[in-house]
DNA sequence: AAAGTTCTGTGCGGTATCGAACATAGGGAA
DNA sequence: TTCCCTATGTTCGATACCGCACAGAACTTT
């Protein structure tokens, strides 16, 4: 059973073998990550990586005109900051905590080494990033073909599926901001499907009721996407 | 000068040093890639990787209910099948020859192998990889905010910087399938643009008039990708 | 030359989302 | 309690895109 405050609640350090995580632990620095939080900005270089253990962070992009859109999503099954171990050093997206928490970080220094060295945390990193991409890829389709209602139950699921229990802390016009959508729109989705006893919600506190039902609810992206980080990503081991 | 059938007409290959190229040349085997030739499906295993020459190669993921819609692009400054060396081995996406050319392909086991080896040509995939997740990121982002118009513009010019010249032979129908829109709509848009002396085009055969423009009339994701690109990629060298 | 096929143009009503303005209500602070 | 701020609810016209149906035009085949 790990105590409150365990790096290996973080899958991918879960996934280690032991003698790469104690190598390791000793790098690792316990940090709270707060709603809003901007992990890293977009164009900025990046000291470390953070790997979530109770906190979910969103990948988004803002425009110029100031509208943003989300691309990707990661709690405690991945890290943030692949663009240190892919080479790029800086992403154009930004990365911002959704939901408040803790995670772990890493010197981005510290990091490259490992990953140089080829061995299971290089293996884990970019079987992550394949998760990613899929993910990135299937907002885009999702952006393109489904309706509102749709996005948000899948959405919905994947935030669900980061977080311990069935409650979120989310008002509606921060779900609008990551969607892309107009905050009522959301009220409008949101109200259906509390109409339906899906979920229930006030001010800023969404509870999902019946998560069967809200999964046949989601377009088919919350299936494709689940079922790829199931296939790349190891359970939780520990 | 290269001659007609040049690996290093592929940027990644040409960016290798001499010795680790030398050593790769003959495992790489020139492919004529055809128009609307799959090559790789949906959940299927790649046997080899692609290193695309004149060719153009459009990720896309195909629904449920039939519909598509491209994820990302690919062509001489890039490679088909990272799921490889990523890990996943496969994807949920679909590689579709999107203008015809040539290619060169290599096995999976030897870039597996060389891969491994954490030498520049494993420097390189990751680092197009990135570039190709800035894309796809984008993608999203494009099919949430911008019009029709914008995004025909934008694909254009990614299409045209794959390829010599200032002609694309594409349907609008096909062109409509990559979008994720109605052909209809792009017989619209594309009006729009040859009515403005951008383009001109005639039954599969689209010709950029004025790409500068074109470039202005884009939304800023072009502009981003071509930039991340340009960032993440070497120019060819040879 | 005739017939067929493919590509493009156009018009229609339908629908989802937008943009903006305003109403109501829950919860915290003084 | 009272007030204020934030979160949510509601309306209305505008717009972009969809789905469908069909017409014309340009190549291809016979």
């Amino acid at each position: 059973m790990p105590s409150p405050h365990d790096p290996r609640q973080n899958h991918l350090l879960a996934a280690l073998p032991e003698a790469d995580y104690a190598r390791l632990l000793h790098e690792l620095e316990l940090v709270p990550m707060p709603l809003g939080w901007a992990v890293y900005e977009s164009g900025g270089k990046l000291g470390y990586v953070y790997f979530p253990t109770t906190s979910i962070v969103s990948l988004l992009y803002v425009m110029e005109s100031g509208a943003s859109a989300e691309i990707a999503i990661t709690g405690n099954e991945g890290l943030v900051g692949i663009s240190l171990f892919m080479g790029g050093e800086s992403t154009s997206s930004r990365a911002v905590v959704q939901s408040a928490g803790n995670g772990y970080r890493m010197k981005a220094s510290v990091l490259k080494r490992e990953f140089a060295l080829g061995g299971e945390l290089q293996h884990l990193a970019l079987r992550f990033t394949q998760a990613l991409i899929t993910q990135m890829a299937q907002t885009a389709v999702c952006n393109r073909h489904h309706a509102l209602e749709q996005q948000l139950c899948r959405w919905l699921l994947l935030s669900l599926d980061r977080l311990q229990g069935n409650e979120l802390h989310m008002t509606q016009e921060l779900i609008a901001n990551m969607l892309g959508v107009r905050r009522e729109g959301v009220t409008e989705a949101a109200g259906n499907l509390q109409a339906e006893g899906l979920i229930q919600y006030s001010r800023g506190h969404i509870t999902v009721m019946d998560r069967a039902r809200l999964e046949q609810h989601a377009c088919e992206c919350y299936a494709v996407v689940k079922k790829e980080i199931d296939r790349l990503l190891p359970y939780k081991i520990c």
